[in-house]
RNA sequence: GGCCCCUUCGUCUAAGGGUUAGGACGCGGCCCUUUCACGGCUGAAAUACGGGUUCGAAUCCCGUAGGGGUCACCA
């Protein structure tokens, strides 16, 4: 084990915004720098000037924040480094590891495609890697002077040793022609400049990482790390599209009305256990997180677990932090926000997402007379409206409105005319939330007031039209 | 196609030579109950296939099949 305080990274590139696969790969870098008592870093790649968009830089660093994920240090953007990864580039020259190829991009496709035509593998063989006569006033790029003999291997701390064979390997280009990094010299360098001692990502750069070790060797710079975790593919076991996971965690936020808590314990699991655990804090994620126990195979977004997680993490959740979630959605404020509030605790019971907390609160600010649900309106049978007005009367006429009044009237109702409970309670429902399902009946009665509860009831009644 | 990786219930996973292969989500049943949720109990449900090694294999080895990743002056 080195002696290296542990540094690890999340180092996204701006073209997109923070999908789900990104958002486990930030959590599981800052669990395991957490961890070890590390430190967590982030660093936007963002050399790629053409795709790179300020909204998805924005996205990102919003997202982050979110999932409590934001770096331990100001976010570094890769491309205000350039200077330095020129500077690499240019002592690679000196040293004789790299060379300036001055191939055009035209005469690179006409090999590719003639190799194709061959059917045979494309690895391109530079002569400019031996010749040093280039004309000098032609454009050229760096390339890596990689090794041809031999092989390369990859302790990885996911997917254990992992080698291949150098021929594999080709002179992969290192600063483009108009004097830009490409991403594979820029990662080397920042990762050395920033001190990261463990590279965990996305398994798409595991053949990647036997190029940037090229580069590291070639500067004789300490080796990193590397965790490759697999992809998470979608519920159909094909890669993530559009159609799922490919979304913006902000979807997961506002569309989906999923709690951060919830999708970072969820992520957690997933391609990782310890053991029966399910659910699982923060804290006791910092605590038991490492890389032995992470899958080696890729996972499936599974949305229903997802929303039982958001229901459990939902129900032990503050209520006015809720309710100020739910306010928008109901496009409600004031002293409404106070009457939310009290009534959080059963609605929150009943829910598994921000939406359903909005849909399930809905009644308490709906204006009379209510909409009626069908099935709610079929329960108002003739024989249940005369008992409603038995409630009505025995509701008018408490003194007070408290919880164990409410209820030792309704109940007082019920018992009178021989009834369950639930013959008075359903129709008592579908009067005063227009629909058959609710917080318990007591409960809804004492948010929604004595005046407006009354005024409910009396709308199916005497109905107004 | 070349190279690399992966494979335990439908899904996420536990079990790192000896277990009735465990848990969770989802699904079914029962209970609780004023509805809906929650909760409790319970049922069905897996070691991809074929060979080895071993007294003994989900665990180790080989092969097959299936899946994934990657092959840019993108990251």
């Amino acid at each position: 084990m080195s002696a290296r305080p542990v540094v690890t990274r999340f180092a996204p590139s701006p073209t997109g915004f923070l999908h789900i696969g990104g958002a486990r790969t930030a959590l599981f870098n800052w669990l395991f720098a957490r961890h070890h008592g590390g430190k967590y870093l982030v660093r936007i790649e963002d050399t790629d000037r053409a795709r790179s968009t300020q909204p998805a830089i924005d996205a990102i660093i919003d997202g982050l924040d979110w999932l409590g994920l934001s770096g331990d240090e100001p976010p570094v953007f890769q491309y205000d480094r350039a200077g330095r990864h020129a500077e690499i580039a240019e002592q690679l020259l000196a040293k004789g590891e790299a060379y300036r190829c001055y191939l055009t991009s035209e005469e690179l496709a006409a090999r590719r495609t003639a190799a194709q035509a061959e059917r045979r593998p494309f690895r391109l063989t530079s002569e400019w890697r031996e010749r040093s006569d280039g004309p000098a006033d032609a454009p050229f790029v760096v390339r890596i002077k990689a090794p041809r003999a031999g092989e390369t291997v990859i302790e990885d701390k996911v997917q254990g040793r992992v080698a291949v064979a150098n021929e594999e390997l080709d002179d992969f280009v290192l600063l483009r022609s108009d004097g830009n990094p490409t991403y594979m010299l820029a990662v080397v360098v920042d990762d050395h400049d920033m001190g990261v001692t463990h590279v965990i990502r996305g398994d798409d750069h595991l053949n990647n990482a036997f190029r940037q070790l090229i580069v590291v060797r070639a500067m004789g710079w300490e080796e990193p790390s590397y965790a490759h975790i697999p992809l998470i593919h979608g519920p159909d076991g094909a890669k993530l599209s559009k159609r799922h996971g490919a979304l913006g965690v902000d979807v997961y936020r506002d569309e989906m009305g999923i709690l951060p808590e919830a999708l970072v314990n969820y992520l957690l699991r997933l391609g990782w256990g310890h053991g029966d655990d399910e659910v699982i804090s923060r804290e006791q994620a910092v605590e038991w997180f490492d890389l032995d126990h992470v899958g080696k195979s890729p996972s499936r977004m599974d949305y229903k677990k997802l929303e039982n997680l958001n229901g459990h993490y939902l129900r032990g959740a503050d209520d006015a932090r809720l309710a100020k979630l739910v306010a928008p959605r109901l496009e409600i404020a004031g002293d409404q926000l106070g009457q939310l509030v009290g009534a959080m605790p059963e609605i929150k019971a009943r829910a598994h997402n921000i939406n359903e907390l909005a849909d399930g609160a809905r009644f308490l600010f709906q204006e009379r007379p209510l909409m009626m649900e069908p099935a709610a309106t079929a329960l108002l049978t003739p024989e249940a409206r005369v008992h409603l007005a038995h409630a009505r009367t025995a509701l008018e006429a408490l003194p007070k409105w408290s919880p164990e009044a409410i209820e030792a009237a309704v109940r007082a109702v019920a018992d009178h005319a021989g009834l369950k409970l639930g013959k008075l309670a359903q129709p008592l429902r579908a009067a005063l939330t227009g629909r058959t399902n609710s917080p318990g009946i007591f409960d809804v009665l004492l948010h929604l007031g004595q005046h407006e509860s009354i005024g409910r009831i009396s709308d199916q009644l005497e109905p107004s039209e």
